[in-house]
DNA sequence: CATATATTATGAGCATGCTTACGATACAAG
DNA sequence: CTTGTATCGTAAGCATGCTCATAATATATG
C-alpha cells in the first residue's frame, strides 16, 4: 500500500489473472472428478463435438495451442475413450478426430458442471459487473492477440511471420 | 437445455480467463527472454524481495502453490542464481531463502516489463472499466479462495477463517 | 520425372503445476 | 529418555503447455 498502488490494482493485472484462471480450473476439475476429463480436454471435447472430423492441425489453431500439444493431449483423451483417430481419405498425413458416444453422453454434464462453477465465481455480481468483466478479459485477448507487436522499441522484427 | 447463450458471455468465463492469462503470462515471459526469468519464478521473486529469510513453506502459503511446485522452482531458481538457501540456525529442517544480488538487480526492469505487459493488455479501457475488470478478478479469487465451497448454498460466508 | 518446399503429426526434452510418499527433524507426552 | 505426532523439504511420477527436430506425405517447380 506504499509506493505505487495509484495503479489502481492494475499493477497486479498478472497475478490476478493467474489466480482466477487457476481457481475455476481446480475446481472445475474436482467437481468433474468422477467423469475424468480435465479442463483442457474439456475445452478440446467443447469444440470438438461442434465441428467433428477435423484435423490436428485445426484443432491446434481452434485452442490456440501447438500441434504438439493437441497430439499429445488426444494421446491421452484416445486412451480414455474421448475420442477416435481416423485416416483421412485424401490426405495421408492427415488424422481426422471424432468424439466418441461416450463423450457425447456426458457432454451435457459437464457443461452444467462448467455453469456451476462459473456461477460460483461470479456470485455476488450483478449483470453489469459480469459483463464488465467479461468485457474486460476479451478485450486482453483482443490486444495481446497474437501479433506479436513490438511495444516501443520496434527492433525486434524478427517474428515478423506472416498472418 | 439447449441454447443458453443468454448468458452475455459467462459462459465462456473459464475460456476467456484461461486465454487471458496464458497470453499475458506469453508475452510477458518473451519480453523477458533477455534475463531468463519466467513468470512463475518472477512471481516468487516478487514476493521474495520483501520478505527475505522465509522458509519455503511460508513461499509456498503466499504463491498458493504445493511446497514440491516450491522446491522445484528453487531448484531452477537457484541453478540461474536468482537465490540461494540458507540452513535455518533454530531449525535444521528448514531452509529460508534469500535473494541473490542478481535479482536484485534486474528486480527493478523486470517490474517495469511487466507494467508494460499490462498497459498494453488493458489499452483502450478507461480508469472504470479497468476498475470494474479487477474488480471482478478479486471478486472470482475471493469466491473460489479455498473453502472447498458449499454449490449454490449462499451460507459460505466468505474468509471467516482466520488472517 | 526429379527435386525443392510446405504441411501434418509426432519424438525428445524442459517448465510448472499436481498427488502421493518418505526421510529428517522438532516437539509434546509419557 | 522414548515414543508418537506434526512439520519441512524433497523424490517419483503424471498432465499440460512449450521449443526444436524429424519422418511421412503432399505439392510446386525445374
Amino acid at each position: 500500500m506504499a509506493l505505487m498502488t495509484n495503479t489502481g490494482g492494475t499493477d497486479r493485472l498478472g497475478f490476478l489473472l493467474h489466480d482466477a484462471a487457476r481457481l475455476i480450473r481446480r475446481r472445475f476439475e474436482r467437481r468433474n472428478a468422477a467423469y475424468g476429463l480435465s479442463a483442457a480436454q474439456w475445452r478440446l471435447l467443447f469444440r470438438l463435438i461442434k465441428e467433428e472430423g477435423a484435423p490436428q492441425v485445426r484443432l491446434a489453431e481452434w485452442l490456440e495451442i501447438e500441434p504438439i500439444s493437441v497430439s499429445r493431449l488426444l494421446d491421452r483423451m484416445e486412451e480414455g475413450g474421448w475420442i477416435e483417430r481416423r485416416q483421412d481419405a485424401s490426405d495421408r498425413r492427415v488424422r481426422v478426430i471424432y468424439a466418441t458416444d461416450k463423450a457425447r453422453e456426458v457432454y451435457d454434464a459437464v457443461k452444467s458442471v462448467a455453469f456451476e462453477v462459473y456461477e460460483e465465481a461470479l456470485a455476488g455480481m450483478d449483470d453489469g459487473e459480469r459483463a464488465a468483466l467479461i468485457a474486460g478479459l476479451q478485450r486482453i485477448s483482443a490486444n495481446l492477440a497474437d501479433g506479436e507487436e513490438s511495444p516501443h522499441c520496434a527492433a525486434n522484427q524478427a517474428t515478423d511471420r506472416n498472418r
